[in-house]
DNA sequence: GCAGAAATCTATAACGTTATAGTTTTTTCA
DNA sequence: TGAAAAAACTATAACGTTATAGATTTCTGC
């Protein structure tokens, strides 16, 4: 009298070949039911995925990834500087939300200011550690893109290139964004408009300064560029060249300034002159956040959505991974005079 | 005459195959030449780590994690509200700066409020996707802690928890804070003062509502604790709850808040009833960044240095990871009066 | 010069998965 | 009825790595 042999007590994680030896079948039965191929019995398919389900099975990702190359891994080299801080938190959220559901996971690199910004691109590409990378912070000719392109690695981008590369990309319209407020400028009566712009290297630095240098010439404003410091150079810094700048003969009676921390460095640099806003000088500015007009209720602001770019940029490069011959997709988000806050 | 045949001509990234092959040795020679184990000689270590270099060999992380069953992942599942937001960015980013140069990569699973708070760490467990994760935002009696604890999966939390679980965390004294702001707001004279405490769920709550409480009773100081928002309700809900407080008869003429956009808001509700900070009112908050002083330069601000709390919580895991038995590295961080700014 | 020890290297199997080619069973229809 | 076709399943190898046990070479001491 045989007994049968006790089914083979597994502990630890199911896998194929448990399975497979609950159900008698071979692993690679197994393997091909729970993909839904065709040439496998429905019978068989539905017995399988039934033990699969009491079981827990869960596909090993390392097995996976070893043997089919894909990592399930989309990667975010975001730059950690302090005035970034926020939109790279939304942009995160948002794009981990975006994947949320599917087999992606979301991986950050950030990106320190001691470090080649080049090195985590090659880290991700040599090591092939992820199926696609997402970048802020782009550069009009930026040396990652033109890596990237070059390698046939899948990107997307928060912010456009000028290097004759078509690629993936989000973009907020910051030339639209100088135009508008300048207008409303304008129309409160201020004269001579300073803009506080965002560091040089930067593509949006470019695309603000044109609208911003046009919207003036058009409307017959005098226009200047602040260079003593930038949108992100920090507050200190901001606060003290405002101040030194509106010492001097012939200020300006109206700025535009790029992020939260800069329009709110600037205000206070002007106030502790004893200006005030609203009255000797108007401020505009553009944030992510919704603070400043609890800071002052005076100021102009522009929101941008950078929940918005995030999801964009998720789905951009799933698609442009899955079809890397595909048409790449782009977005310029452009505000309307209806944002104004 | 027999031609030695051509070395294999590799594309692709080199593996400890290419190196096996360019060498003349065997794969497991090469594999154990790498990591300098005792039995490969000194001269053929030598020459498979320059062939390794040469060739700009990495290892393979998929294999690698198969194999040997290590991840090299560590995971920070964050819940993504919106207050919270800078918090969890600084996090994120020191968390990672902490681990640069390790071998481990950071994921990140936001942890969304529609959906269970054990989700992502069932998956994690489940899955082994990680060597460990870190937390935030616990609760007394944590249902995450718990289920990671019972399952021995390294884990470090932002916040300390009270069930009796010994574990490794970094939390910020808010006892502490809640002491030092009511002796600061005491020694301006204020007689009456009201908390804005964090959400009820949450550990720290209890710290700086008792911090508070015993603090009042010892300066003879009457006390509330707001009921109609708590600290991270939003900044209309705050607003809007302080206005209608202050209206009401017995008004406190101090207040206490743990956040940023608390302070604001409550600020702002305060000011459109006319009141004035510093005259009719004080107030004291804890935040993450350095907005607050600018906003108005008589709140009274402690600094929460949230960037060493990341720091602190990516070694302590770590260090988990390594040693399960080690006792777990636990980090109260005290805020003293200096921290004033 | 030789046995035994030490040093150095290698073959094999395994981690969990899937693609490929092949085998067995069932069905079709001339 | 039986040969060919279709359906259903399986064996094998491979992805890149490491642990283990075993093989080979070199050294040591007498």
């Amino acid at each position: 009298m045989t007994e049968s042999a006790p089914p083979q007590i597994e502990q630890g994680r199911p896998t194929l070949k448990t399975i497979a030896a609950e159900s008698g079948l071979a692993v690679a039965t197994v393997s091909r039911a729970l993909k839904d191929a065709t040439d496998i019995g429905e019978e068989t398919k539905r017995r399988v995925r039934e033990i699969a389900q009491r079981l827990g099975y869960r596909p090993n990702r390392a097995a996976l990834r070893l043997r089919t190359g894909k990592t399930n891994v989309i990667a975010l080299v975001f730059s950690s500087e302090a005035d970034v801080m926020n939109h790279a938190s939304r942009l995160i959220y948002s794009a981990a939300e975006a994947l949320r559901g599917t087999a992606y996971h979301v991986v950050i690199m950030p990106f320190f200011g001691d470090e080649d910004p080049m090195s985590p691109i090659r880290y991700l590409v040599e090591t092939e550690s992820a199926d696609g990378v997402i970048l802020n912070q782009t550069m009009p000719d930026d040396l990652r893109v033109r890596y990237l392109h070059d390698r046939n690695f899948p990107f997307a981008t928060h912010g456009r290139t000028d290097a004759g590369i078509d690629h993936p990309y989000f973009d907020y319209d910051n030339e639209a964004f100088a135009r508008i407020v300048v207008a409303e400028l304008a129309r409160r009566g201020r004269k001579h408009i300073m803009l506080v712009a965002p560091p040089n290297a930067q593509s949006y630095t470019t695309h603000m300064t044109t609208g911003f240098l046009q919207a003036c010439a058009e409307l017959g404003l005098r226009s200047e560029v602040l260079t003593t410091a930038h949108s992100d150079s920090g507050a200190v810094r901001i606060h003290a060249a405002i101040m030194e700048r509106l010492s001097q003969p012939d200020a300006p009676d109206g700025m535009v300034v790029g992020s939260t921390t800069a329009a709110m460095a600037a205000i206070t640099g002007a106030e502790s002159l004893g200006w005030q806003i609203g009255t000797d000088f108007d401020l505009a500015a553009k944030e992510a956040l919704n603070f400043l007009f609890r800071f002052r209720r005076e100021i102009i602001v522009l929101h941008e959505d950078v929940g918005k770019a995030g999801d964009y940029l998720a789905r951009a490069l799933m698609a442009a991974i899955e079809d890397p011959n595909a048409a790449p997709r782009q977005f310029l988000d452009r505000p309307t005079i209806a944002d104004l806050v």
